[in-house]
DNA sequence: TAACTTGCTACCTAGTTTGTAGCACAGAGA
DNA sequence: TCTCTGTGCTACAAACTAGGTAGCAAGTTA
């Protein structure tokens, strides 16, 4: 079910990690998921609450595909980042400014017209 | 229609620009179309191709959106990342080398079991 | 004119997400 | 023991999104 890098995955049959990566990270909720995580752990509810109480159908399946692509772990604390989901979450760190850069040029855009 | 940074967005009703972005790419084939583009300009028929062709209807509905959030453009060599477009694939560039790393490591967890 | 290529659209089917309600289990306190 | 509270999780139906196929209109080239 769920697509480890190296098997085939949507939209590429050659197996490269990127691909089985960008084709997690482009399945709804998962990215915010991973951000949030990344402010701290957070239980079930908790984590729901922080996104906006996303449905619990989908948040237990994204939670699932984490945890068995070892981006996540569920311990006492509820769910925490592994190493790696850290790693990669850390890679994304830098896009909250980035974002705010964007929202400022689009502004001037409409401001344009 | 297009969610723009600073409205409502889907998980978020703060319009935090971060929030605008991870809902963005968190849709199907948007950060793969984003990163086959960061490889060079396509014409819709060529990324398409590139993307193991990936319907039109969709396709045509993500680079209408990724226009209107000034991410890349259609000119003369078909669709092209925008300068912003070109820095938010860069701060992408380094998963490729984390995606990797993650394929070894999962992979090495098969034999443990 | 006729053959190409461009971006794009209509249409229908298949798959995913959402919302609501609630379950089973565990620990704490009376 | 009985209830209260919190945990992760599940069932089910409705709403939405994505996928697959065929083909169009406009522009370019010959």
């Amino acid at each position: 079910m769920t697509k480890l890098p190296g098997t085939r995955v949507r939209g590429s049959n050659t197996g490269r990690p990127i691909m089985a990566l960008l084709d997690v990270l482009g399945q709804r909720w998962t990215l915010r998921l991973l951000w949030e995580l990344g402010h701290g752990s957070a239980t079930f509810r908790v984590l729901r609450a922080r996104c906006e109480d996303v449905s619990p159908t989908l948040l237990n399946k994204r939670m699932k595909e984490l945890r068995e692509l070892a981006l996540i772990e569920l311990g006492d604390n509820g769910f925490t980042l592994t190493d790696l989901g850290m790693a990669l979450v850390g890679k994304l760190g830098s896009l909250d400014s980035w974002a705010n850069d964007w929202a400022d040029q689009l502004a001037h855009r409409q401001q344009l017209k």
